[in-house]
DNA sequence: CGGAATCCAAGATGATACTG
DNA sequence: CAGTATCATCTTGGATTCCG
């Protein structure tokens, strides 16, 4: 491929750490890629949203995977968690700025599917 | 559908379909966010490979795993597959324009993580 | 309302053995 | 080499119930 040391630490720093099985990069990827990760992400970069916006707005997304899915991406740092002490419970979900970040990249993951989904699907039925 | 809202289309056309329940670019998102799938993408960003190239680059995948999620992303239209008949068997995946495009995106995805890394990590630790 | 706890069904994943 | 088949297991996901 190409020199010594600084050959080898540019192509790290370029990519491919993910496919490393120790890389940390590997389980964040896992955490934002998770079934309701995904829509959470895009969902919220609309916004500060209460717990059951979100789930009135991702749809057929159990209390409790939504649950779980908010707390791992808190974890994470991806989303800042500000809970009202009233009653009823009133809590807010909003990304922070790196949440906002990994948003962008998401949600340019579901916008090239939308745009490209005619195609997607003529490529599916060319094969069938 | 009912033709007498532009308005509403074009706020379909501009994002938010994923939210849908029923669109079909839930199932693809799937597919691609898939544990494997964002992996297999990302290495066949680099170009061709081998069955057991990809098992070898990508690292703690079993057989089965590798052979499902890529049956999966040709279906879809992303990897296109070159089987040759030789003894022993030779196969060899690559990525269509297609499953270019969404590697890109997925690369976009992998690469943030990556650079943003120690960010997420400090991020983490601040909460412990 | 926003969850935590529990139980249960279903699907994802893996290890192994086998085949063309 | 590149899978397939099988079985065992582990994780997901959902429904329900209860609580502050």
């Amino acid at each position: 491929m190409s020199g010594k040391n600084t050959g080898k630490l540019a192509e790290i720093m370029r990519r491919g750490e993910v496919l490393s099985t120790e890389c940390p990069s590997r389980e964040i990827l896992k955490h934002v890629t998770s079934q309701w990760g995904v829509l959470v992400l895009v969902a919220l970069m609309e916004g500060t949203h209460r717990f059951s916006e979100l789930r009135r707005k991702i749809g057929r997304v159990s209390e409790k995977m939504l649950a779980q899915t908010l707390q791992q991406l808190e974890r994470d740092g991806f989303i800042r968690r500000v809970s009202y002490p009233v009653v009823p419970p009133h809590v807010e979900y909003s990304l922070t700025p790196l949440g906002d970040g990994i948003g962008r990249q998401v949600e340019g993951l579901t916008d090239w599917i939308e745009i490209n989904l005619p195609k997607i699907i003529e490529a599916q039925q060319m094969q069938a």
